[in-house]
DNA sequence: ACTAATAACCATATCATCATGATCTTATCT
DNA sequence: AGATAAGATCATGATGATATGGTTATTAGT
């Protein structure tokens, strides 16, 4: 569905979104939290720097900030700017000639499948990941 | 989404039930008639064979034939043959402990996306694949 | 029995993704 | 200016999916 390293992309800026209060995160602190290799992650993260998704600081204190609202940061930005090619376009069953104008059988369903992805991922906001960690004691977050 | 081979698995299928009455077709016939190397092909039919959607004959005149009507069989069960884990099942986020008991925010959502998915594979029959070549003249099948 | 067609199987190569380790660059602080 | 902390970058290795080539087993026809 998405790759690995796309994930790891969502998890590290909800964790970064997560301390924004406390400034930000070095890629250090994120490998060790989130139990990944500091330089691969260091890769994605710069990759997300690239696409505008967060903002780096360098030199001593610095590290990674988001730089959007996390409420108004859909999922799909994230996975786009790390994954290459974006989901899979194609029909299901790879015919080439198989498009709107000319439908194959599964089209229009697969059409509702994807279209239902693609919601997901225009939808769904970091803002929407953050906060409520179940197994923590809530007092009285916003 | 699916894997490549899987993608290939469904194509044969589709193809070997729409040559359904000519006979058993031949993997050499099949890889000449997808453009896909044989003996990779070859692993896959004997895979979808061993979970009983095909049936091979072996000998001269032999290759592989459904095993199951087209119209009962689901897109589904060709994919669960092949791909080894089938379709993510973990939170979008690898959280390990978002479950439906615990969710995490984003939980409720993604089920969503993923029942939709699921009845895709477990609706869409490989009957419903077949027939209709947009350039064939169709005359009245059924 | 022999031959040929065909599936079944095995060993290896290729390639993309994922990951690691080392080094370079930039910024802060004293 | 020098030391240090941090991001940026490069070169290489590991892993799994994909693909290739060859070998063996089974069946049909003669």
């Amino acid at each position: 569905m998405i790759s690995r390293t796309a994930r790891n992309a969502l998890r590290a800026v909800v964790h970064i979104a997560e301390g924004e209060s406390s400034g930000p995160v070095s890629a250090r602190t994120l490998a060790r939290e989130l139990d990944l290799p500091q330089n691969y992650l260091s890769k994605t993260l710069y990759r997300l720097v690239q696409s505008g998704v967060l903002r780096a600081v360098r030199g001593p204190g610095g590290g990674y900030a988001v730089a959007v609202r996390a409420a108004e940061l859909p999922l799909g930005r994230i996975v786009d700017a790390i994954d290459p090619e974006g989901p899979e376009r194609r029909c299901l069953l790879g015919r080439p000639e198989c498009s709107e104008v000319n439908p194959c059988a599964s089209h229009r369903r697969w059409c509702t499948v994807r279209e239902a992805i693609d919601a997901f991922f225009a939808e769904t906001t970091v803002g929407d990941l953050l906060s409520a960690p179940p197994a923590t004691t809530n007092r009285g977050r916003r």
